[in-house]
DNA sequence: ACTGATATATAACGATGGTATGGTACCCCG
DNA sequence: CGGGGTACCATACCATCGTTATATATCAGT
């Protein structure tokens, strides 16, 4: 299909090189055609992007159904948390496209995401983890993990943090939160190690690289 | 000086119409000259823009600098926190243009912001508010509090979370953390309340409003 | 093979960022 | 008061952008 290779050269452009190259022209060239390939297909260039910040959404959604469920939905929260963070750091420009671009108009396309932060955090109260913590709560917390990842993410792209920090910064807030919503500190502390070897192999699996690598990750080196 | 009646009308372009506003041509003719009025003082118009976030961050800074320094530093970190959120919400444009719209270059214009968030944070340590807190924690929690609330601003100014939410997530937000930074409970409450009163009131002065919205909170403590 | 429809290439339009050219107005100094 | 240099700016121009109109090629169904 024309349109998907459309949508797939557009995210490759816009990913490798930036939104400036992400020219309805380019974008042509890119599948050897003319120009109104994309616009016999697309309304305009920015009905592109945003085919395009869905794809990013989908991918983004992929990789975070892609993490098992296990007994410790704290530690699965953290993961998710861990793999909305290296998605950002990978993909920057895409990460820009999807949370930083969109017009003022709300388009909905990050519900799904902010949707299965809702979940993972019912799970935790569901297992105990955030005692006395009512229903009213979860979108607000929901919100503020989200903002804290997103802010940080924002602000490791943009450089105002160098990237060494940013993995500590996230943990450490993480781990406040975390506690700061009832969960006891040294469970926290191991959820959030927990979560971060899961996304980690995750990652790994995602990036194709071969169970060798990922063995060998697990143990001492040598 | 035309280059800071440039500067101003493009902030003012920028801010109320967006940056599609922000052309070459746009803005000689909104000075009643030609684009080379614009070239003739900036290489390009990504300079023009890069002077706008420029007056921006002063502008940020200027209100920072206005509140009053009390004997409550957490409260005045709130303060700040609770200025840094309104001018975000006031200025979608403008904070987009200084945050989000800036190249991967690191051109370090928010730096200056930073050390104020700096500066707060280690008062706040001084007067053993965050007990155990080592000088290394300082950067570390200025950058969780800073992705925090840029995080929530601009999710907000994205639509992803209804306005009437975002300022009890903030608190809530900023609540937890302060707690989990060593604070007492109770006074962080306090603190953070007292802090938005305050900011509020700087707020009501930059807005010009009539003297007694403000002088009912004008007591200051000491 | 012919007809109709669909998709595409070509080329054009207006607007953009940026530049070259040339004139003008101003200011400093005699 | 006047002359000359300089800084500024209006105009016109270029390449490129998004987008569209038109002509052409391709393909399906008889």
């Amino acid at each position: 299909m024309v349109r998907t290779m459309l949508i797939e050269a557009a995210a490759r452009l816009l990913g490798e090189e930036g939104p400036a190259a992400l020219t309805s022209r380019r974008l042509a060239a890119e599948i050897g055609s003319s120009t109104m390939a994309v616009f016999s297909r697309f309304k305009n260039m920015a009905e592109v992007r945003r085919a395009v910040r869905q794809e990013a959404f989908a991918r983004l959604d992929e990789r975070l159904d892609e993490l098992p469920v296990s007994d410790d939905p704290v530690a699965d929260l953290a993961a998710a948390g861990a793999v909305f963070n290296a998605f950002g750091l990978a993909s920057p420009h895409l990460y820009r496209a999807m949370f930083l671009d969109p017009p003022a108009e709300e388009d909905g396309l990050g519900a799904g995401t902010f949707d299965r932060l809702v979940t993972l955090i019912r799970r935790c109260i569901a297992a105990g983890r955030f005692p006395d913590a009512p229903e009213s709560q979860v979108p607000v917390w929901a919100a503020q993990l989200w903002s804290m990842r997103h802010g940080l993410v924002v602000m490791t792209v943009a450089e105002l943090l160098p990237d060494e920090q940013a993995r500590f910064v996230l943990d450490d807030m993480t781990f406040r939160l975390l506690v700061g919503y009832g969960d006891d500190p040294v469970r926290a502390r191991r959820s959030i190690e927990q979560g971060n070897r899961v996304a980690a192999a995750a990652e790994s699996i995602a990036n194709g690289e071969p169970d060798e690598v990922r063995r060998s990750r697990k143990r001492a080196p040598g």
